[in-house]
DNA sequence: TTGGCGATTGGCT
DNA sequence: GCCAATCGCCAAT
């Protein structure tokens, strides 16, 4: 069992490109302290949205709902989308530049009860894979956004022992404008990966 | 002030 | 696999 213990990534870990960073985020931890205890998930897939990329949030410049794209690396940027979903970001450039990386799906690790509780369903499968699963999982929403995972608070971003598997890279998942550049990066063993199987090699 | 649209999900076929 | 639900955002009026 891969339960070592965790230790906080410091933000000078964190690779200063978001095409990086979406390739260097697999396989780390997404960990929620909350007062009913700790929420956790291992990074099984992530996409980039990078500088000049036309699907990116940031890509008409800074505004009041994409402002945290623009925060140093390691911080929250989460929006709302199709009136349904939270997602949640971490953005990926330094401070006045926009870049960030979708957490599109997590194994679930700690917190799983409050999770399953959380999302109405107690299939671990569906509990955490995608983006809006993993939100509705982890209990983050438009509150989280603008936090800093790299210092002390209840969002953070954490490494341990395990070994990574094998990444693969594909095309993002449900866009229309740059729907074509390979900026999806995801563990290609793991059963917690989101999107089409023809994806999936 | 407004309307078109989106980095999704869940339910139904 | 397909499609409707749902609502905040923002470019254009």
């Amino acid at each position: 069992m891969g339960s070592s213990r965790l230790r906080y990534l410091r933000r000078a870990e964190l690779p200063v490109d978001t095409v990086e960073l979406a390739r260097f985020l697999i396989g780390k931890f997404v960990v929620h302290d909350t007062p009913a205890g700790r929420l956790s998930g291992r990074i099984v897939e992530t996409e980039a949205y990078p500088i000049g990329d036309p699907a990116a949030h940031s890509y008409r410049g800074q505004t009041p709902r994409n402002r945290s794209m623009f925060l140093k690396r390691g911080h929250a940027y989460v929006y709302f989308i199709y009136g349904t979903s939270y997602a949640l970001n971490v953005s990926g450039e330094i401070p006045g530049v926009g870049g960030a990386v979708l957490v599109r799906a997590i194994e679930p690790r700690a917190g799983i009860e409050l999770m399953q509780r959380r999302r109405g369903t107690t299939r671990l499968i569906d509990l955490t894979r995608g983006p809006g699963r993993l939100a509705q999982a982890l209990g983050i929403d438009r509150a989280y956004d603008g936090l800093d995972m790299c210092s002390p608070g209840p969002l953070r971003l954490a490494v341990n022992a395990e070994k990574t598997g094998r990444i693969g890279t594909s095309v993002r998942i449900g866009l229309t404008r740059a729907a074509d550049r390979a900026l999806r990066f995801y563990e290609r063993d793991s059963e917690y990966v989101s999107g089409p199987r023809t994806l999936r090699v």
